[in-house]
DNA sequence: TTGAAAGCGTTACCAT
DNA sequence: ATGGTAACGCTTTCAA
């Protein structure tokens, strides 16, 4: 193994001299420095990584920037897992984790996160780095851009891409989801060329392009028409009822049914409840056990997934990756569109 | 951050002693050892890593056996992508890899490999663990596994399991593989209730397993007669022949084909030279760069793979865990079944 | 059975 | 501008 010593031997110069070349910390003349380029070049070293964290020492604070868990079906807890486990599988002494949850539907929660860390004039919170899920208003994602810009915080986001920012985007890319479900929904209905999409809750840009693409596909390859339905936020038998009244208007008329988020389950009781005759193929987004135990039974035809816990593994190994090595925090990691049928759905566990 | 310092402070003894109590290396007094263990109980000491292997500086030689990459259509490149990347993603400055490529279909340079680590009585040429992909003969899967045993090597078989071995498995489930292929057959096909299977090559209890399942869940969903037809391997005009010459006794009757193995590229070809009228879908496995191909060009109909490059990754990752940080090597890593189509396979890549 | 001390490769700081 | 050296947390060896 090739060490900082062997370098310094070889250039005929001292181990700090190495060291300010290796991390440009000035003060080494123009010609000392090219002879010890030349010997890192020549031996081809490779620092030591167990040497160098335990040298520096330094605790990377990391903050994450999340859902609460159990809101949206459960369905945070999966990137939560992936990020645990990418954590404790590096097993780094040297990082602390600091998450602060949010209400995705009432943004003061997440406000109140972009306050603490940047309106203070001391950068006393601030952490190394930030993996975050910015399921909020364009506004609020705006505010938090700017924050991260203003501060140059080495930022990750998960699940969505955030607005006006160049950070890095871990997830899937919300047309190809829509693709593969109009495929599905063509294989699956069994008569007539008309369909339906149904976004229950909160429609962000996210779902919408899933939507679209749905629509857009589902037209190229079935000339058909596209019923296009989304009812927000609530629950209780009102709800329930306004749910049914309207899937009544299509349920003679449709072939299939994509529900965009993870809501399948109340479009499966819906229907239920209207007692129809004929089997109308729904095909569902995301593996909650919810979804899992309905598509078990038959209620559900098809769920796609976008791999949660592998989004919060690879973006946590992503920013660890660059706070402690120095590794580039640039490009995009896409999540294939995963297509989970009664047969493989046990394969897949918790994914 | 606690330290064995802490530890020792706080138990009043050195650090050679919290040391030997750590490492269980024996020679220690019950009432110190109950004093260390509850002063690491109570601190909840988490040992440093990067101390730990900066100290030992012990260097690990892993072997990996693996057939030549270029074989099987260029799949196992993709394993050993999987490796790799494992292995750099650790950036442990303290593995060394070793790789043994072997002929599957020619079984003494496997023999060779085993005679040379196994048959000398020295272990100087030992490695520290074992990655392998057992696809020869039982035979000779039977002489590594005792190889394995009389020296306790860590080890982990990926793609298929090592015969007569306990070693952990990191792969497909081959029944779920057939039984997905076979609910794809019935989505797919537009008429009857006949279907075939097709292996082509070298029919190892893997493939064998999936195709088996495959038939009886056929039966199953659908009632139907299920034609399996195996061809071994070859090359050329004449193959090429011999496989047409199958095919056109089931062309007229099938609804759908399974080929069980990455070579349904051979089925499509066979099929085109028969110049069949109607469209026979194709269910084919893994994704190879031709295979790919095909499924984009709508000449298959679906592949299903079997995340040859997590099962790289998983099984280089168990494996350093065990040695580097002691981790325990038990539990078997099973791969999802993973439906592929026009509509996502590239956002696939190379998985 | 226990303790003391050297050393792993790197960084950071203080002299020069 | 350069060199020397202590320190990071742990393992290992040698004495006691």
């Amino acid at each position: 193994m090739i060490t900082v010593k062997d370098i310094a031997r070889h250039a005929g110069v001292s181990l700090g001299t190495v060291d300010r070349v290796l991390h440009n910390r000035g003060k080494v003349a123009p010609d000392t420095e090219a002879r010890v380029r030349e010997a890192i070049q020549n031996l081809s070293y490779t620092p030591n990584v167990h040497a160098r964290n335990l040298s520096h020492g330094k605790v990377f604070v990391i903050d994450v920037l999340i859902p609460h868990l159990e809101s949206d079906g459960g369905y945070w807890h999966e990137p939560y897992r992936g990020m645990e486990r990418a954590f404790s599988r590096l097993n780094m002494s040297n990082l602390e984790l600091r998450t602060s949850f949010f209400n995705r539907y009432d943004e003061q929660s997440f406000l109140d996160y972009v306050n603490a860390r940047c309106r203070a004039n001391d950068e006393h919170g601030m952490p190394d780095g930030l993996l975050l899920a910015p399921v909020v208003s364009p506004d609020a994602q705006r505010l938090l851009a700017e924050c991260i810009a203003t501060y140059s915080l080495p930022s990750i986001s998960f699940d969505s891409r955030l607005e006006d920012s160049q950070i890095p985007f871990v997830g899937q890319d919300p047309k190809q989801g829509g693709h593969v479900a109009a495929r599905l929904a063509k294989l699956m209905k069994d008569t007539g060329t008309s369909v339906a999409t149904v976004t229950l809750g909160r429609v962000d840009p996210h779902l919408r392009a899933r939507a679209e693409a749905f629509r857009e596909y589902w037209q190229e390859i079935s000339s058909g028409t596209v019923h296009e339905l989304s009812l927000l936020d609530g629950s209780g038998p009102d709800y329930e009822k306004e749910l049914a009244g309207l899937l009544r208007e299509i349920r003679d008329e449709v072939g299939a049914v994509f529900v965009t988020n993870a809501s399948a389950d109340l479009v499966v009781g819906a229907f239920e409840s209207l007692d129809v005759r004929r089997h109308i193929p729904i095909i569902g987004y995301d593996i909650l056990p919810q979804n899992a135990n309905l598509l078990r039974d038959g209620r559900i035809d098809a769920i796609i997934s976008q791999r949660p816990q592998t989004q919060g593994y690879e973006a946590a190994h992503m920013l660890t990756q660059h706070l402690v090595f120095g590794e580039p925090l640039d490009s995009d990691i896409l999540m294939p569109v995963e297509i989970v049928l009664p047969e493989n759905v046990d394969s897949f566990q918790s994914e």
